[in-house]
DNA sequence: GTCTATAGGTAGATAGAC
DNA sequence: GTCTATCTACCTATAGAC
């Protein structure tokens, strides 16, 4: 069930591919990296990729899809939980660091590249998991406000995107250091409390 | 002296391109766009564009000279400034931000698609500006640390990055929704609030 | 399911007239 | 400083043999 960047397991070679083509749009960026780039880092010629895709852009829709796949029900499992709504919440950001390390190509290049493809309909449904994580954020965060918990002076659609920048950054960072499975699962907390600590009502 | 998105002002020849390369840019990834798409947006031959930049990449050297040249001197302004470095660290991420939505373009392709040339000589000067931002940051975080306004659980490097993805983030969920100076500069308080809040220290 | 070969289009950049 | 015309290289994708 561990198939994120790559680094053992019996892929098939539709996934091998996958994991290819994401490393190297995390790299070059969605168009700065070619067909020719893909098939030459799992060893084979441009062609044969049209033999597990119908087109580039099809790859960029197969890893969103099982980036949001892994990530929209654990998100669920926590939203849907009673309990304290700061607690969840706290989960939840821990959860989302936890994916985004585990698969930090596919994260990189969903939160840079899928914009190029927003009315692509091939995309509806990636996008549509996309929007089922943010209902998750909403419920918690409308949860934790009405309970006291959450301050309400930030709009839920902001403190999402500022969590899910945050993410993005983190993962970014690991990147460009090269330091990825090392560093940044250290500065995971530090961005949690940063985070909680932020939305946590203000009100002594 | 704004001569940022291109709203009017009598720009030169050469700052109509940078505008227009940065709107394209921030559309669609520096390499999705073209110099023929760059050149028709200011009425021209792709051909002409090479009488003001010796190439594509040179814009966007251009463009991080522009933006970081506008930044730096800003950041360090506040930070060398006396008095509470919580007050100053809230008015240099309100600096940062109001400096990012004057510039949103040219923000959103810097802190996309320098990377693609981080080894490239041509950018040093740029990175170069860069860090200078940084240790600007990293000024008054550590003397918010020393005075105990600053949380010590974060490192410097962590908390400069939650801020500069955040105010990305804010860009960026301005102009996928198109509303770029108008609900964007309203949730930017709400951004600063959460940043402060969640890095100031937590002791009661 | 992989290959070779190639079609058809577009990229960044150059030459030289005006 | 802008144009037309063009170069070379590379792109995505297809055709068809094996």
């Amino acid at each position: 069930m561990t198939r994120t960047t790559g680094e053992r397991a019996p892929e098939t070679s539709r996934e091998r591919v996958l994991d290819a083509a994401a490393r190297l749009f995390a790299a070059h960026g969605f168009h700065g990296a070619s067909m020719r780039d893909i098939a030459e880092q799992v060893g084979m010629r441009a062609a044969s990729l049209y033999n597990h895709f119908p087109g580039k852009d099809d790859m960029l829709v197969a890893i969103g899809d099982r980036y949001f796949a892994e990530l929209a029900p654990k998100l669920g499992a926590i939203a849907e939980r009673d309990g304290d709504a700061l607690e969840r919440l706290s989960e939840m950001v821990a959860c989302a660091v936890e994916v985004a390390l585990a698969a930090p190509y596919e994260h990189l290049t969903l939160a840079r590249d899928i914009r190029l493809f927003r009315d692509d309909p091939r995309f509806a449904e990636v996008l549509e998991i996309g929007r089922t994580c943010t209902k998750h954020w909403r419920t918690v965060l409308n949860q934790g406000i009405q309970a006291g918990a959450v301050r309400r002076d930030v709009p839920a659609s902001d403190a999402i995107w500022i969590v899910y920048t945050s993410i993005t950054g983190l993962v970014e960072r690991g990147f460009r250091d090269g330091i990825l499975d090392q560093r940044s699962p250290r500065s995971a907390p530090a961005l949690r409390a940063v985070l909680i600590d932020g939305l946590r009502s203000q009100e002594k």
